[in-house]
DNA sequence: TTTACATATCGCAAATTATAGATATATTTG
DNA sequence: CAAATATATCTATAATTTGCGATATGTAAA
């Protein structure tokens, strides 16, 4: 991983709601719903179901979710009308390297 | 770790001076020129040569070497009158396993 | 093919952060 | 003690980020 990706990801780990996300993404199942239409978390969570989680706007969560994509930490799959969004491990695992 | 800690460590780590400056340190002896008086690295690196190489003024170098002491990345040790800075293991490793 | 729903993007005002110069403080040295 | 040096803090402005409402786009259902 190079400096400029690691203080991209070092960005979406700078506000608190964002940390939070990458939080409840690590057990999707102890803090999400189950998905109606979905019966698993293979992919992730929804975005609806972040966004009523975190409690700001529609819009505000989906730009936090795509740029938590864009730089890595999150791999988006859409399925019908939902987007699904989970960690993705490989990268945070390039990170954590990168910083200790 | 908890979430507010991360998420200030992630403010640190959001800049990519910031960034670089915990690069560096990991190599003292190797990004920085040998300390005249103190003959070792033991405590870190001295302001003076950080602000230096990251090519910034002294008072925004000061700042973010406060504030990443303050969230436990750093560790300072006063020898006379300079400061010496160095990496937090024990801070960066509970960051990391926060994390991932 | 409308309609409804889910998500993405745009444009903006408010809040926060970046960064520097000036100044203060601490420490050593003469 | 005065001068010199290293670092910290204060104040101000520029730049960036936050977060929202409005609007656009994509997809499925009626």
């Amino acid at each position: 991983m190079d400096l400029r990706t690691a203080t991209e990801i070092g960005k979406c780990l700078s506000n608190q709601t964002r940390m939070q996300i990458m939080e409840w993404l690590k057990e999707p199942a102890k803090n999400f719903p189950p998905h109606e239409t979905l019966k698993h978390f293979n992919d992730g969570v929804c975005v609806t179901y972040i966004q009523e989680k975190a409690g700001l706007s529609q819009s505000t969560i989906s730009t936090y979710l795509t740029n938590m994509e864009k730089c890595g930490l999150l791999i988006s799959t859409r399925h019908g009308k939902w987007s699904y969004l989970k960690r993705n491990e490989e990268v945070i695992k390039r990170f954590t390297d990168f910083i200790s």
